[in-house]
Formats: structure tokens, sequence, C-alpha cells
DNA sequence: ATTATACTTTACGTTTACGTAAACGTCAAC
DNA sequence: GTTGACGTTTACGTAAACGTAAAGTATAAT
């Protein structure tokens, strides 16, 4: 397997702390925050941290969380879970209880996302209808929707 | 219609903070909290609040927010949003404005969940699987990991 | 040599969502 | 008449998740 053969666009191999804040829309100091609370753990060269593919992979995971409103300690917790160095039997087996009991978090949270969903659709609809009977005279009439 | 027919067990009509902060579970210094920022309004009898049905609905919209990880601030909207007694054409059409941002927001939180719930059941069938095989050995035994 | 750019650490500030104590009112029970 | 359960307001405290200077380092370009 050629080592250099994926060092263009897509394939890069590491990257600085800006880059990543870019491409993910975060600062650079939410980075560096989330290394203080060992998050990630990029490599250096001399002071300056360089992040690899799989770190980059840790900050995506890490804001994908974010976005579901964990905490920074769960999120934590969850990308221990990820990759399970700790070999143990109870480790393990602590691990899997610990995704478990994510998971029925999850399936909660997917609950209600649908039920605030539809809730949310009922009422755009009587909105709408609101909008369509009722507007005859107004002064910043704004109908055209879609 | 006869009004009193329902006044028993799940047809209450009124209901004291502490019965509110039980159900739900919280702590009565929530509920309080909550209507300091605006969020519900109970009536009085002389300085004790009074949560009618449909302050109690409210605050069941509040606590779903709150685990889908809104902010008190946008749950406030959202409620704003769903009585929609601010009668004017441009208010009502902010108001359907703020509702689609909003659903498109839970759209995207509810692929979000389910890219997570399907990644957590892949790694717990893992560790299932992983469990199962390698427990022949004792404590510190630690594998070397893909 | 200096300017520019990107990176670093240290550390105090800020917002959100409550917790927690202090100090008091009210009503029924003992 | 005081104990206890439940309620109230006022107000300071706190944890999480960063923001925001402040001040220095490193490298490249001018």
């Amino acid at each position: 397997m050629n080592a250099r053969a994926e060092i263009d666009k897509e394939g890069r191999v590491s990257f600085s702390i800006t880059e990543l804040a870019e491409e993910f829309g975060v600062t650079s100091r939410t980075i560096r925050f989330y290394e203080d609370k060992g998050l990630v753990n990029p490599a250096r060269e001399g002071t300056t941290r360089i992040y690899s593919r799989k770190d980059r992979g840790r900050l995506k995971i890490i804001l994908r969380g974010r976005r579901l409103g964990f905490s920074l300690q769960d999120i934590k917790k969850m990308l221990d879970m990820y990759s399970p160095e700790s070999g143990s039997t109870g480790q393990l087996t602590f691990t899997l209880n610990k995704c478990e009991e994510q998971l029925e978090k999850l399936i909660t949270q997917r609950a209600d996302i649908n039920e605030a969903i539809s809730e949310l659709e009922d009422g755009i609809s009587q909105l709408k209808e609101h909008l369509a009977s009722g507007d005859l005279a107004a002064d910043g009439c704004r109908k055209t929707i879609a």
C-alpha cells in the first residue's frame, strides 16, 4: 500500500487547528478547550498542535454530540467508549452498559422530537389557513410563503 | 355539559407548585424560575401560585424542549408561537416563519439522532461479540483492537 | 530588522439554568 | 403556642461552555 497515494484534497493526513476550526465552524479556542477537557489529544510539533484524521473524527463526534445536547462530560465518556483500549472485561461491560443507557436516552429524544415535529406541522398548517382566510386588509401584508 | 363531571383523578382543574414539581420530576425552584423568565404565569390565591391545566400543559412543553436541548429563551419563543394571540398579519407571518425554522432544526436533529443511534447499535453489538468470544483469559487481559 | 501571520498559554469574564440558604407568612395539628 | 408542612421573596453561589483580552513564541515574507 502506497503511503503517499492519498495526500491531496480529501485524503489529508494532518490538519492545523484553524483548518479544523473553519471546517467545523467553531473557533480554535473551542478546540483547545476540548483538549483541556481531555476530549482530543493531538500530537505536537514543538508546541504546535497537529491533528490526525483520527483526531478529526473525534472532533466530528464531539460536535454531533453537542448538537444532540449532550454535555462535554457525557461526550467524553462516549468517546472513551468508542475506543475500548481499556481491555479488562469489567471495563468492557461498563462500556456496554453506558452505551445501552445512552441508546435509551437517544430513543426517548427521538420520540420527543417526533412529537414536537408533528405538533409544529399542525401549528404551521393552522397558521397558514388563518393567513389564507383572514387576509383581506393589512399594511404589512406578506403572503407568499411557499 | 356538567361542569363538575370531571374533578377526580385525572380531570384535575388546578395544581399546586409541588404537585407539578413532583409530577414532572423537577424542583419547585425550577418552576418558579420559569415563571421569572416569563414561561408560565399561574394565577394567585393571595401569594400562593395556582396552576391551571393550561399552565400544566405549558410546563410539559417546556420540559420536553429542555430534553431536546433548547434554551429557555428558545422555548419561550416557541410557547409564544403556539398561542398566536398576537393577531396582526405581520405577527402571524413572523410566527409562521419561526415555526418553519424550528421545524427544520428539529428535522436535522432527528437525522443526527438516527445516525447516533445506529452507530451506538453497531458499537453495542461489537462489544457483545467481543465479550462473548474473548472471555477466556483473566483480569489484565488486553487485546489489540483493529 | 520588522511586519505579518499563525500559534501558544494564562487567566479573568459571561451566559444559562438552576441550587441553596436566609428569613418570613399561613394554616392545621398537637 | 409551637411544631411542622407548605408556601413566599430576595439574593448569593455554581457548573458548563466557551469568549476575550494579554502577552509571548515561531516562522516566513518584505
